[in-house]
RNA sequence: GCCCCCGUGGCGGAACUGGUAGACGCGCCUGACUCAAAAUCAGGUUGCCGCAAGGUAGUGCCCGUUCGAGUCGGGCCGGGGGCACCA
């Protein structure tokens, strides 16, 4: 055994076997230990799995296996994010059916899961597009309707020409659809949409009790929900316009009213279609906006544009005071009224604005050291606080007492029977929509009948199934053209009607699925009992890039669920932890084409790092490092890792070189460091096996000497590890499992060549430190660390083993050396007693060689010694 | 344009609340074993001066606070990410 080096090929599958014949990760719910949910976001089924499914998966498997090793009950599950574009994609490309291109994909990816030998309980494994999970899906949707969550409203949508499909506005990048890339158009369309704005206020407030989420994702949610509180003014108009006698603005710095010189329309408030009816300048100006659109959003950024409507708006404080009113490219209508009033001094865009259509720029906010009368706006609005000017009666307050003064004057005057301000705040956040005109996601329980209108499916009737008799070879939505599906009989009035033919978007799928996995089985969408005692998510890890949207609704969604008697509370994911991405640096031949890693032989030429394509011994441009990307071809298939160098090999490495949240850059040298630390292990294990006392011999009463030397290093890593493990610090607690394996096996070396017989205390620290370091090893290597704790002579699991029990006392140390500078500068090191007091450090430090040559025959200014750190004498 | 994060050896990165800068890994160099290579083992590896002991500079740049700054504050420079022309 000693000589043989550690076949992972051969051991893994051996233990993977042993460890699903005795179901030991499978989880109970009704296990009286502590419960810990840990889970990873879980994959789409694209096919194979990538690096940084690896990636993910290892830290998850980590903290299982860590937690169950602290004696809690652990729920570590597994499922496939199924529905979506790709499969339909796939359908029309390759002539598969969705349905088979999804199993067969998650067939593949499940094996290549199972060969990572993750502590998953597979029992609970979950398919969104199974009928057995969207059947409760579509509950929860009839429910949600019912709670009034749910609505049916017009709406411009972004279209979607290629993929035939509406997208969300955070769907929309520049302009483009995320997916498909195809310029946006804008419809008009009917759609479902969840009321998600109507938690605006609560999903706000709630993210500061979400202390164990990256500052990061919390501020991004901030400002994607985006609030602010504000005043909604009417302004007059000095002259009738197609019926309107006002306009409506709302705006943040009411404070600002008196340096206003102009109101801004979007081009698409009712007003300026109105004022365009007989102006084609207006006309042509508001054509060219809907022209340009979002596209040209970015061109548009550099230039704002306008046009005078020749309405004239009055300024609420003085009927005499006339504004401007131009129709401006730079105003949304879907924020706020679509209307603003514009105050250059003070708001950069409006400044650009008015410099361009020379209007009046009058600071009324300036610093608090500067006089009103000569301080001037030059390319640069002044958005700092200050103090108010040439504002009337508002001149010399504070920004906000200035906004509480305009707010309560304007609050209580009243014109045409109403106030002509009131206080408002605005969100950013709009309602969820979720209709999708695709055959591959959950379809809408809901039955259009030209007498009833919309009519819920009964509950008895779900669920709602997809047809497979589909085809694809037409864009547009397979479901809306099958010859018989959509034709129903009205649940309600018997009468022939049609099915609603949309499917939700899928990020309804993963918004409750961590609810569904603590019953998997339940006939209702959650089990309460399950669900309450199971979340919230002790611990989620997935990518930055579900920052938002993903983690947003699912928040939504447990509230919504709560609302409607499925869940329990309000936040489903106590901690979160978004990892970093894989990287890789990417190679290029001489005609610009990239070659892939498998490709090129990496060599060492007088110390320089030579890079050729193997096949043709040409030379390699070694590129940026970059993501892992098909396109760069810098991709490593996670199979060929792990059939060349084990699952255990690809966990190590990929939790070793880099802080979890930052990218890691994969290298072969770095994967080859992991391969070699795991041959490593096992020797030094071997050795341990032949030194160490038996397995279950007692503990001897005193250690002395190397064996309470190997005792305290072993036992200080232990906390180390164990510490940097409940932080996620896996990079860290490798490290600290190196220096351990480094400490150990000098030790041996050490106990062997003194030539005697290794015996008493010295063989039990050998053997205790030897199991702690497998175990610590366990959670990131699994198979390595159940034949290393067979090896050193237990019949039972590593998996199953509790954690090693720190002996706090070992920490403590007798003498400290504490390190010596004068000022601020270290010179020397000093070793006094732990507890010896002030006065006996300070005359050990002096009497040292190097402090007194430095002092010369100065006495020291002052001695600092801070308790157990550091001691600096100054000069 | 706005907001956020990050700059430490040849490389990835350590350094808890201000207290020995460079843990650990990779790479490289030297040596041992070997006919040779791989594997393994031992030693070295921030720059500069020195045979050495040691000295000296050093955490993107400048300034400050402090007995003491990679860490805190101010101002720059560079890199990355997010976003909303959001009034």
């Amino acid at each position: 055994m000693k000589n043989e080096r550690y076949n992972a090929r051969e051991a893994e599958p051996r233990w993977q076997k042993i460890w699903e014949e005795r179901g030991i990760f499978k989880t109970r719910n009704d296990d009286p230990r502590p419960k810990y949910y840990v889970l990873e976001m879980f994959p789409y089924p694209s096919g194979r799995i990538h690096m940084g499914h690896v990636r993910n998966y290892a830290m998850g498997d980590v903290v299982a296996r860590y937690m169950r090793a602290k004696g809690h009950n652990v729920l570590h599950p597994m499922g496939w994010d199924a529905f979506g574009l790709p499969a339909e994609n796939a359908a029309a490309q390759n002539k598969i059916h969705p349905k088979s291109w999804t199993y067969d994909n998650i067939a593949t990816m499940k094996a290549q899961l199972k060969s990572m030998g993750l502590s998953l309980d597979w029992s609970r494994e979950i398919a969104t597009c199974d009928p057995a999970y969207y059947k409760h899906q579509q509950k929860l949707f009839l429910d949600f309707l019912k709670a009034g969550l749910v609505e049916r409203k017009m709406s411009k949508v972004n279209w979607d020409p290629v993929d035939q499909t509406v997208l969300a506005n955070e769907q929309v990048i520049d302009g483009r659809g995320w997916r498909s890339g195809a310029l946006v158009e804008q419809r008009e369309l009917t759609q479902w949409f969840f009321k998600i704005t109507k938690f605006s206020d609560e999903l706000l407030s709630a993210i500061n009790t979400l202390d164990r989420w990256p500052d990061k994702v919390r501020l991004m949610q901030k400002n994607w929900i985006g609030k602010s509180e504000g005043l909604l003014i009417r302004f007059m108009l000095s002259q009738n316009a197609g019926g309107a006698s006002e306009v409506e603005v709302f705006t943040t710095r009411p404070d600002t009213l008196f340096g206003a010189s102009f109101v801004a329309l979007a081009p698409d408030h009712p007003l300026a279609l109105e004022a365009a009816k007989n102006n084609s300048a207006i006309k042509d100006f508001i054509e060219e906006c809907n022209r340009t659109g979002t596209a040209q959003e970015a061109i548009d950024k550099a230039e704002k544009k306008g046009v005078d409507t020749g309405i004239r708006a009055v300024h609420p404080f003085d009927l005499k005071w006339q504004l401007p009113v131009y129709v401006a490219n730079f105003v949304l209508s879907a924020y706020g009224t679509g209307a603003v009033f514009g105050c250059p001094a003070h708001d950069q865009r409006d400044l650009e604005f008015a410099r361009k259509y020379k209007l009046p720029v009058k600071p009324v906010v300036v610093p608090p050291d500067a006089d009103p009368k000569t301080f001037e706006i030059g390319d640069e609005a002044y958005l700092e606080d200050g103090v108010l000017a040439n504002s009337r009666f508002l001149d010399g307050l504070s920004v906000p007492a200035a906004k509480e003064e305009v707010a309560k004057r304007l609050e209580n005057e009243t014109r045409g029977n109403r106030p002509v301000a009131k206080r408002q705040i605005q969100f950013r956040l709009r309602d969820w929509g979720i209709s999708r005109q695709r055959y591959w996601g959950c379809p809408i329980p809901i039955i259009h009948c030209e007498k009833c209108g919309v009519v819920p499916v009964p509950d008895k009737d779900l669920p709602v199934q997809l047809p497979e008799d589909v085809t694809f070879d037409k864009p547009g939505n397979p479901l809306d053209r099958h010859p018989t599906w959509k034709h129903v009989k009205c649940p309600s009035c018997g009468e022939p009607a049609r099915r609603e033919t949309d499917t939700m978007d899928t990020f309804v799928d993963s918004s409750w699925y961590f609810l569904r996995f603590t019953a998997p089985d339940a006939n209702t969408p959650t089990d309460r009992k399950a669900a309450k005692y199971w979340m919230p998510v002790d611990q989620y890890i997935g990518g930055i890039e579900h920052a938002i949207l993903h983690l947003l609704y699912s928040r939504f969604f447990t509230r919504a669920m709560k609302e409607t008697g499925h869940a329990d509370l309000d936040e489903p994911f106590k901690g979160l932890f978004t990892q970093g991405m894989v990287v890789h640096e990417t190679y290029r031949k001489a005609d610009g084409s990239y070659a892939s890693p498998a490709e090129v032989k990496i060599s060492m030429e007088d110390g320089e790092r030579v890079v050729t394509f193997e096949k043709t011994g040409e030379k390699i441009e070694v590129g940026p490092i970059e993501k892992m990307s098909k396109s760069k071809r810098n991709t490593v298939d996670p199979d060929d890792i792990l059939s060349t160098y084990g699952a255990d090999t690809a966990r190590w490495f990929m939790l070793s070189d880099s802080p979890p949240d930052r990218d890691v850059i994969w290298t072969e040298e770095g994967v080859q460091g992991a391969t070699r630390f795991v041959q490593r292990l096992w020797r030094l294990t071997n050795e341990l096996a032949e030194l160490a006392a038996p397995a279950g011999t007692a503990k001897p009463a005193q250690f002395s000497g190397d064996a309470l030397n190997v005792r305290k290093a072993a036992h200080a890593v232990l906390a180390n590890v164990s510490e940097d493990i409940e932080r996620l610090r896996f990079n860290r607690a490798i490290a600290q499992v190196y220096q351990a394996t480094n400490s150990l096996t000098d030790a041996a070396a050490k106990a062997k060549a003194a030539g005697k017989k290794i015996a008493g205390d010295l063989a039990y620290a050998f053997r205790e430190a030897g199991e702690i370091l497998v175990r610590l090893a366990a959670p990131m290597m699994p198979h390595l660390a159940e034949e290393c704790w067979a090896a050193l002579g237990h019949k039972t699991l590593v998996s199953q083993e509790a954690w090693p029990v720190l002996e706090r006392e070992l920490l403590i140390e007798e003498t400290i050396t504490l390190p010596v500078q004068v000022n601020g500068r270290k010179r020397a090191d000093v070793t006094v007693p732990r507890n010896a007091g002030n006065p006996e450090i300070e005359a050990a430090v002096l009497a040292l060689d190097p402090v007194k040559r430095e002092l010369g025959n100065r006495a020291p200014k002052r001695v600092i010694i801070v308790p157990q750190r550091i001691v600096n004498v100054v000069s």
